[in-house]
RNA sequence: GUCCCCAUCGUCUAGAGGCCUAGGACACAUCCCUUUCACGGAUGCAACCGGGGUUCGAAUCCCCGUGGGGACGCCA
């Protein structure tokens, strides 16, 4: 038989870390064993549901690369069927019609909290036979009264649950339309889901959707519960905690197989490896090998994990992330061919495309001072000299490249008996304006031989100026 | 309150009775590499929630506590 699995989110806010870890279980789930992964929107709630969150929704899932094989399916566009099934059950007398007002339900339960007892419904319109007159009725599910479900959930095992605990929920609002509990059932049992892999949240929820599926005389899909995700500080994961929509995730420049690696990493592991590329996990992933406790969001393990992805990722694959940062910065980058250049000497020193745009600011513009404490320390007269000799060689240099600039380098620290670093600090501060970059000979071959020249000159006449003037103070 | 779930370094995890002197990774510290910053390498710091059992032997199995989480809606 073939595995379907289903990710369904309610568009009532973003996509979250939760929800897209629970999103990538189920992608790679079906994509392990040549399953199909359906995708379904649960927009029962009319009130909450908006436009903005389904494409949210979306974006965030196009952008993990997520793709759906089906769907997705829409439940408002479904409401025919619910009511069918809803008339089903009712003629069997699996369901019935409650006249409670919302006040007396309230009422009840209010008594049963008092009494230090689970406030449930208990059941009064079950046998009743008469509607009362002004009152729009609402659906039940006439829930086993005895007995007990045992969810064989597969993270976590057997589960059992007495059915003296459930009571018979709500599967129809009085204006018709028709809840949660239900759409997910009758949405499993159409849409043949063989495994449904979703929050521990739901744990509680999957007795009465079992019952209602052997009610409807289907047999319930395997059931697999993930631990939650909490925020870093062990506490439910909220905005307060940093970035809410994964697309955040994108805008701050992570990579979208770093973030699916940290995600696949929190509950599952496959020995001591921590990198994994978007083929591995589709082959080494099981549903069953997943843990049962909840796991702490950590940005720190998830921004290592971003630059080992940033560091074996295709370059060409950080061309357009890297423009886009870029673009953010005000910097018009047209040049693939540069881009590439300068995500291959950084990628080794950011921890995403936003830092890497900020550090490779400077190779479009120049410099508009040089840090002062590292002028005093790098520049002095006879760096100045050394320089000036360099200056020439380096206008003559036809063969604009890192390893002959290297060896041009080399050369003068050799001719005036300066170790290179000596020579590499002052030319970091003259073309960058501070004292951090990629290695020097690779900068200045990014940069160009007219740029170069231009800054290098620049700092030169500047700091010849800076000379000259304490010279004279003193 | 009732029901359900969970419990190994600060964090993510390995561990399915002896291989555990509890392993790896992030973070942190020190050192090495080095042209700055990184990357990389080495070393260090650091954990089995508590108490009872079962067993020759328990991080691993059972029970009870404790702590954390979830559910209990005409929300999903």
């Amino acid at each position: 038989m073939t595995i379907r699995t289903r990710f369904a989110p309610s568009p009532t806010g973003f996509l979250h870390i939760g929800g897209l870890r629970t999103a990538l279980f189920c992608w790679l789930y079906a994509r392990g064993r040549a399953g199909r992964y359906v995708l379904r929107i649960e927009d029962t709630d009319l009130e909450r549901s908006t436009p903005e969150a389904i494409q949210q929704i979306l974006d965030g899932l196009a952008w993990a690369g997520l793709a759906h094989d089906e769907g997705p399916f829409y439940q408002t566009q479904r409401f025919d069927r619910y009511r069918e099934v809803l008339d089903e059950l009712l003629a069997q007398g699996r369901a019935y019609r409650c006249y409670c007002t919302k006040e007396e339900l309230e009422q009840m339960r209010n008594e049963q909290i008092a009494r230090g007892q689970k406030p449930r419904y208990d059941g009064r319109c079950r046998e009743r036979s008469a509607p009362r007159e002004g009152i729009p009725p609402v659906v039940r599910f006439k829930n086993p009264t005895e007995g007990s479900v045992v969810v064989n959930d597969v993270v976590h095992g057997p589960v059992e649950f007495q059915n003296r605990e459930l009571d018979d929920l709500i599967i129809a609002r009085s204006d018709g339309s028709p809840t949660y509990n239900f759409c997910v059932v009758v949405d499993d049992m159409d849409m043949r889901i063989t495994h449904v892999i979703r929050g521990d949240d739901h744990l509680n929820n999957t007795p009465r959707q079992m019952n209602m599926l052997t009610a409807l005389g289907y047999t319930p899909p395997v059931y697999a519960h993930l631990p939650m995700i909490l925020g870093p500080d062990g506490t439910k994961l909220s905005k307060r905690h940093g970035a809410v929509s994964v697309l955040q995730y994108r805008d701050d420049g992570f990579l979208p197989e770093a973030l699916l690696n940290y995600l696949v990493r929190l509950g599952w592991s496959h020995g001591d490896q921590e990198v994994f590329s978007i083929e591995e996990m589709i082959r080494l992933f099981d549903i069953a090998d997943v843990n049962k406790s909840a796991a702490a969001f950590d940005p720190e393990k998830l921004a290592w994990l971003n630059q080992q992805h940033l560091m074996r990722v295709p370059l060409e694959r950080l061309i357009a992330p890297l423009r886009e940062q870029l673009a953010h910065l005000s910097i018009d980058a047209a040049d693939d061919a540069q881009l590439m250049a300068i995500a291959a000497v950084q990628r080794e020193r950011a921890k995403t495309l936003k830092e890497m745009a900020a550090n490779s600011l400077f190779f479009f513009r120049a410099p508009e001072r040089y840090e002062a404490k590292a002028t005093r320390k790098h520049v002095t007269a006879e760096v100045l000299r050394a320089l000036e000799a360099l200056i020439e060689d380096l206008r003559a240099v036809s063969d604009w490249s890192a390893p002959t600039l290297h060896a041009l380098l080399h050369a003068q620290c050799e001719r005036h008996a300066l170790s290179l670093g000596k020579i590499a600090q002052p030319l970091r501060l003259a073309v960058s304006g501070g004292t951090v970059s990629p290695p020097i000979d690779a900068t200045l071959a990014i940069l160009g031989k007219v740029e170069t020249l231009r800054r290098v000159e620049r700092a030169l006449s500047a700091w010849r100026a800076d000379l000259f003037a304490q010279a004279n103070r003193i």
